[in-house]
DNA sequence: CTCTTTATATGATCATGATCATGTAAATTC
DNA sequence: GAATTTACATGATCATGATCATATAAAGAG
């Protein structure tokens, strides 16, 4: 049955949104186009009225888990004017953001699987690791922009690296280390 | 047909090595227990002789991984013993690194996958960055062993989360600026 | 050298999942 | 309000891939 044009409008953004949480969850390969609808409350068939296929939904969904990812760095940013570094790191070095990958970075949710997809799923991917260093270089401390842009790429490295060892590590107690470590590394580099 | 049991534990060695590397270069999901079997020079029928399921040979492929991963950074070790984590942190961020993932930090190639993995193939990483932190710690500077421990994770992360990007991005530039600014980045460190 | 065992090959099976075909009812259009 | 679109549902299709069943020839036991 029909529904009206805004009516779409809004459940083509329901399956971006849920797809977006659903990849970041369970990676590209372990969420079928199915799954996605039918957590949307949609059925598979209407999907290709939406999207051309699979990668081009997951492209699309990828570059919005890096919108929202990037949204959420600025809010850390502008909660904490005083200390946004400290801010952002704190929160993305987060038991909670560690256990929660379908709401967080997508870099540390898929970046293993993102340069293994197809082209327009690495150019989103591209954009938004470009926005989140400009991001990340405009808060990093330094005397010039280089030495900012240098630091600010290296930093985002050690919380990627850190989230993805710390979700992939069977052992609560090591994945709380690598948490805390990488988190007291960023701190004493403000020096 | 039969093959004497020292081929056959050959066959099992190679299966293990290349299900290892194709893992590597192309996620779990994305080798079928037929492709391994294919490189090897067997047909699919024999692999359960030898494996109790797919799950069975990727925990022992990524344990394999792992080991060969560690080894490879005591070589790095040993053939600069003035600068060891120098010469750890310049290959591990080489491009040629970056460009032979099938031979690389399974990590690095797989991470975010090991994540939602089976207990077996968990253990087994966390075993493996265990064994990673170890090492680093070992020739890490710093007064207290405790220091040492900490800036190796956070150092590990930085090499793991630097070469995930690297990889991820399209575009050449970027990429090896990002292996450039996590390469700097830790040998400032060093201070 | 014969008998038995077994590592692999060949060829199912069975489930999953992407994509397409068709129908229908509700929204738009006129 | 009738005619026309069209978003979605239902139900194929078709390929891929894990796993199992059976056959065979070569290895190892006697």
């Amino acid at each position: 049955m029909r529904v009206s044009r805004e009516q779409m409008a809004e459940n083509r953004e329901r399956i971006l949104d849920t797809a977006s949480t659903m990849f970041r969850e369970r990676g590209f390969d372990g969420v079928g186009v199915a799954d996605v609808m039918k957590a949307v409350g949609l059925t598979h068939g209407g999907f290709y009225g939406h999207f051309s296929s699979k990668d081009d939904l997951a492209a699309q969904a990828l570059g919005r888990a890096f919108v929202h990812s990037n949204r959420w760095a600025a809010e850390a940013k502008s909660a904490e004017p005083e200390a946004p570094l400290q801010a952002i790191v704190s929160r993305y070095l987060s038991p909670s953001h560690r256990d929660d990958p379908g709401q967080g970075c997508p870099v540390a949710a898929l970046g293993c699987d993102i340069a293994r997809q197809g082209e327009a799923s690495r150019l989103a991917a591209t954009e938004g690791v470009r926005a989140a260093i400009a991001g990340l270089s405009a808060i990093e401390p330094g005397a010039t922009a280089d030495e900012r842009r240098t630091s600010a790429i290296a930093n985002y490295a050690t919380l990627v690296g850190a989230l993805v060892l710390s979700r992939m590590v069977d052992d609560a107690a090591l994945s709380d280390e690598i948490l805390a470590a990488a988190g007291a590394a960023l701190q004493s580099a403000e020096a």
